[in-house]
DNA sequence: ATGAAAGCGCTAACAT
DNA sequence: ATGTTAGCGCTTTCAT
């Protein structure tokens, strides 16, 4: 099958030592030596075993890469920018995405331990519940770094955008069209990015003027679905709101599918921001206003921290926040009357 | 660090063989020392070196999964699928996206062979140009199956949508609206998908007496811009077409652009059919009609194949076609006059 | 029921 | 300039 060093020493008549001063082009060894080996190990189709390299040197050189199923689509991406990147630096990645099932993580997290990957960049679901499962393996020592996500007190860098300013903008903004029966399709308040959203709305709101009650954030899940269902039970308030600001484009999708069913117009009955600014956004039947992330930024700036934890260096164990930015389209619309 | 067998050994004052015993439930052993065993193990924190087994076993728990960029958003979903299937086969997933250069394709086929993995699953470009080296890293003895594309030549299991019926079913829609004037943006015809799609959309318009001339087959590049351009220079043709067969959703998407830059309107000056089916095709501005291949079980398919194959299973070095289906949306109307 | 020893392929410290 | 040797952590064969 496939050879070894210890094969091309014997086809040489040389030693390993000699064979592998070969391999890594050191200069202790006679030219045409080097060539001789050079030439046989081509022969021989020789390929390093990278296995047996991380055991002797006690750490693979792989980064492990989990992310979690609902924003698999969202962050292709970054999962090609990671790749692409860490394989500059002389890794591969070890992709790993949860069934979103509670342990599920778990696993995945014992499993890149495991597999001694060097570090890791995990893109974990705002709420998740796993995180000491997190501080743990950071604790035992495994490189971590958050991207496009950020977690309540896992110690750990994380990079992500500033989701304060994803529902302060929007909220402004629909407010300066004279909106005021806002409602905000919500990340769970149980987590740090959850509580930083609610409270970019209630600011916004507050600043204007406007009472924020209760019922203008309502909790809602991370889908197509989610949006859909929670827009079918705004429409039987009494009043029912004039605007969305929806936690993720795909949850507006489902609102505007929602709307569409129950014969509204947007933004004429409804306007509607989404998160994210999903690449057709502006070639949706309503152009979907929506708050750009700078998903490569983050995604680079976690690959660097990442890249330099690796190479020894301390990093600060802070939460980078990019900018964001209000992309404005035809899914809003003055308020009326 | 991270414990070892040894140390559990030397902990609990026995030979590394008893501690193995333990963690594989033998029964050659005493019921109380695997279990005094096992609770060391666990406060010791112990987690097996999967580098070291794979080491010895001499082959790695890992498959390999390779997708081109220009289709990592497209299968963004397959990858999970394939994650999480092989993960329940008890492998792992070592992701790697080409850059596009020419020789990244070759070097992430390297590296996966380097690494010593069980198999491969890859998603080319249909008209890669490394059929070679695919077949190399083959016949060295890497499982491998292609999905989702197929190289012609290459010598292993393929799994893909029927991409005869993608522009055939496309075609005879829009010549069943009367058009006569279709120009399907093409896949390059040299490879054989590129083929299949040629064959399809010339075989539906001969069956309906059309003539086809060369014209009518413009071949284009895999992107929105592609598309963008590509019918910017139709549009300049003495006879524009009347209908358009784009080889993928997103050239579809690039045509739209174009097409309502220049004031036209889909579908009542323009016919646009794409392929795959993107999820928001449904909210476009024009919900476009497309092929819908059966993502899902394609990605499936192969992982069973490629299964199959690491244990031990010959199996058939054939295509598998699986049906696709054409899903009508506003994007098409019936020829004007 | 338990242990000793060798080996997977590579690397690095230490000779010569 | 080249070779010897030991070891990474695990598995497995062969004792005892």
């Amino acid at each position: 099958m496939a050879s070894t060093v210890y094969d091309i020493a014997r086809a040489a008549s040389v030693s390993t030592t000699t064979v592998l001063r070969a391999l890594w082009d050191k200069d202790d060894i006679k030219p045409e030596t080097k060539e001789r080996i050079l030439k046989l190990a081509a022969e021989m189709n020789y390929r390093p075993n990278l296995v047996a390299r991380s055991l002797t040197l006690g750490s693979s050189h792989f980064v492990g890469m989990l992310v979690t199923p609902s924003v698999t689509t969202t962050y292709a991406s970054s999962i090609g920018l990671v790749v692409r990147t860490v394989r500059k630096a002389g890794y591969g990645t070890l992709c790993y995405t949860t069934d979103g099932r509670p342990d599920s993580e778990r696993m995945c997290l014992e499993q890149l331990a495991s597999a001694r990957v060097a570090g890791a960049i995990v893109i974990p679901e705002a709420d998740t519940k796993n995180v000491p499962i997190y501080q743990e393996m950071a604790d035992s020592g495994m490189k971590l770094v958050v991207a496009h996500s950020c977690i309540d007190g896992l110690n750990v860098p994380q990079v992500v955008g500033d989701n304060y300013q994803v529902t302060y903008l929007s909220a402004r903004y629909l407010l300066s069209l004279g909106h005021t029966n806002i409602v905000y399709l919500a990340i769970p308040q149980d987590c740090l990015l959850g509580r930083e959203r609610a409270r970019g709305f209630r600011d916004a709101l507050q600043e204007a003027g406007i009472p924020v009650s209760p019922a203008s954030i309502v909790t809602c899940g991370n889908s197509e679905e989610a949006g859909r269902k929670a827009l079918t039970a705004l429409l039987q308030r009494k009043k029912a709101p004039t605007a969305i600001i929806a936690r993720h484009d795909s949850v507006a999708l489902g609102v505007m599918r929602a709307a569409f069913a129950a014969g509204l117009s947007i933004p004429d009955d409804l306007s509607l921001i989404g998160n994210s600014d999903i690449p057709v956004a502006d070639l949706l039947r309503v152009p979907l206003t929506s708050i750009r992330h700078p998903a490569e930024e983050v995604a680079r700036t976690a690959i660097t921290k990442l890249v330099s934890m690796l190479g020894g260096a301390k990093i600060e164990l802070d939460i980078t926040k990019l900018g964001v930015e209000l992309i404005k389209r035809a899914s809003c619309a003055p308020a009326k009357e």
